[in-house]
DNA sequence: CTCGGTGCAAACTCTTTGCATTGAC
DNA sequence: GTCAATGCAAAGAGTTTGCACCGAG
């Protein structure tokens, strides 16, 4: 995983525990709860308190320098770097892998409603199934 | 809203309480919490514990008798009869109604991924915007 | 009658909040 | 120097677990 140096978001204060979850962002390349975030950076010698990753994470989302999302069966919310690009993810119902798909189903598709008007900003789109290591294999 | 009978699940033995959480989730048509169906079990006089309702949940998502969900956002899970059918929602950004889509964009759609096969069994699309009551208003 | 289901309490996990101290600007 | 950000503790929400009693089969 390679470091990518980006500028720092325009308008925020820099404090040496926003670079460090920034970073944890960067080099991750699918989304990390608070709890991963936070080892991650104990690994990297950053001290900082779990309570504090949730603040800057929830200032990422709304700076919108990172996106939250959850796995649809609920538990733990997770972030990733908002990467202003379209992506949407298939999981592994057995082993969890999680794997980014090239194209996006919602391109060309309007929607329809039956009852109602909705003016549509954004969507959410996930996919499962098996891996190819896991087809076949049970449980 | 009609109460639609359907035959109870084969194979599970019928208690009081799980009837009523059937009967609840039968006759919404959206996806609840277990708050929700506890509530609303009440308002029937059906006396049950919360935690009863989270066994009974349990159950039927194993059972494929509901389905667990959850607002991408996060926080607390939702539940939903398994209908058999293909339906996604569209949710409101202000005031979080949920609005049912006629159509589902991945009836022609075939995923590409770069990296690896992956076989699909199911997917999940949400929406988010702002319905027609909304749309314009602030926050 | 038996054994799984439920009532109830208590624990657990993830997340948020309050307050004094620290550190970026 | 000022005020926002953080460390730390403690509270809150949602969910799970343990155990004794109850009730469906």
């Amino acid at each position: 995983m390679k470091e990518q140096r980006r500028e720092w978001p325009r308008g925020m204060k820099r404090t040496r525990q926003r670079e460090c979850v920034l970073s944890v962002l960067e080099n991750s390349d699918s989304p990390l709860s608070a709890m991963d975030i936070c080892g991650s950076a104990q690994n990297r010698d950053c001290r900082l308190w779990l309570s504090t990753v949730y603040r800057i994470l929830e200032l990422f989302v709304k700076e919108e320098v990172a996106v939250k999302t959850t796995m649809p069966d609920g538990g733990t919310s997770l972030y990733e770097l908002n990467r202003y690009r379209h992506r949407h993810y298939a999981v592994c119902l057995r082993c969890r892998r999680v794997l980014e798909m090239d194209n996006c189903p919602l391109e060309k598709f309007v929607p329809e409603f039956s009852e109602s008007d909705f003016r549509v900003t954004g969507h959410r789109i996930e996919m499962y199934g098996y891996c190819r290591e896991c087809d076949g294999k049970e449980r």
